[in-house]
DNA sequence: TAGATTGTTAATCGATTAACAATC
DNA sequence: TAGATTGTTAATCGATTAACAATC
């Protein structure tokens, strides 16, 4: 039997729901999709597929159970399963990746980070080493890696991104600014934050006029 | 007589566009939307359609001239007006971004930052000042602002967002890992590290070496 | 003319939303 | 029974892809 997989979009959303969930498992014990679609502002059968997708156990009436949907958004999610992840690109975004820390939380654990420069190697940044990136493929293959995180300069991206490759990396998340070439079966998520910047910037230049001032 | 309006898919493409044509542009004086998608492993009539939506001079044969194509997709990112932006929490990724500096060349000017944190009150990072956090009203006022980037805890999100659209704020880069409700004219572009996350992990865990057999 | 390339119109696909039937 | 809520089926919408005509 095949599970049934779950829509990309809906995925998206649901690491947002279980986040809301947690902020109410001591005081309620049930909630509708109504309800959580009424905080986010989302359409309610939106939010009705959603749960649906990983849940299954909602009741007419009363909704779902808190702890129950809990449980099983983290099953969906992966949640408590380890991912083995380095980190190409020890910049300023790179590092602060690994000061960051909150990835943890997802199962996310950085064995190490790589970069070019020597003045690096041999330091720690947020408890990970920095390592000479000609080591990227031992590590990878020694520790069996399977997600990349890619903060080099676009212009060694690509390149980056197929040595990831060639060693079994089977995701990468991309914050260089440019779209990156995989094999079928390697997955790409991109944080382009270029491309964010120019939906905004246009969004402001075309859309402005003046407005209501309406405040509350 | 209403400019035709760019897809959101398609503006999110152009800026890796634009990057790949400056690097070509002391190369070669044409380029073909069939190389550009050849380049980045795009369908050619994908390209084409974005690159029609932004320009119309390409021409049959010889494809379009790099510096002209170049010029356009400035013109129609607005790159060249400045965008008076502010930051709103000053932690990790916060102070990350502030040093990070990449955006100045998107035309995004960061007045200020802010916290809640007094012992930040005052110190600069990435050459930028962190005021406290009850000053927002009056600098968003001040200098018109337009784009607040928000990369507050998440419980604390949504307060921040509203605080900044009642100033007047049209455009919201939200780092926080939540949904944000917001009025009609306001966009909200979402950099939810933790739903890239979940999708990520989600692909390594159902897409490993051995697929169960299929379902009837 | 022949071939490469553009741009447009139509078909497909996935995500969202609307309508509605089922259930407690 | 009445009302709230679930879950499903159908309609809509936008983005991608395919087919094709136009052009240099």
């Amino acid at each position: 039997m095949r599970e049934k997989s779950i829509p990309i979009s809906t995925l998206r959303r649901l690491p947002v729901y279980l986040h809301y969930l947690n902020s109410l498992k001591d005081k309620v014990t049930n909630i509708s999709a109504t309800a959580i679609a009424e905080e986010f502002g989302l359409n309610d059968v939106q939010v009705r597929k959603d749960l649906g997708a990983v849940s299954g156990s909602g009741r007419p009436k009363t909704g779902y159970s808190v702890t129950e949907l809990i449980a099983q958004l983290e099953a969906a999610l992966g949640y408590g399963i380890k991912t083995n992840t380095i980190l190409v690109g020890a910049g300023n975004l790179g590092k602060a990746l690994l000061t960051y820390g909150g990835f943890a939380d997802y199962g996310i654990d950085i064995i190490a980070a790589f970069d070019t420069n020597p003045a690096l190697w041999g330091t720690f940044v947020g408890g990970k080493p920095i390592l000479p990136d000609c080591d990227i493929e031992a590590v990878c293959t020694d520790k069996k890696i399977e997600l990349g995180i890619i903060t080099v300069p676009v212009e060694v991206a690509q390149q980056t991104c197929d040595r990831l490759v060639a060693c079994g990396v089977q995701a990468i998340w991309n914050f260089a600014p440019t779209i990156l070439r995989v094999p079928d079966g390697v997955m790409v998520e991109n944080e382009n934050l270029a491309s964010s910047l120019a939906i905004l910037c246009k969004h402001l230049r075309e859309a402005s006029p003046q407005h209501s001032s309406e405040c509350s």
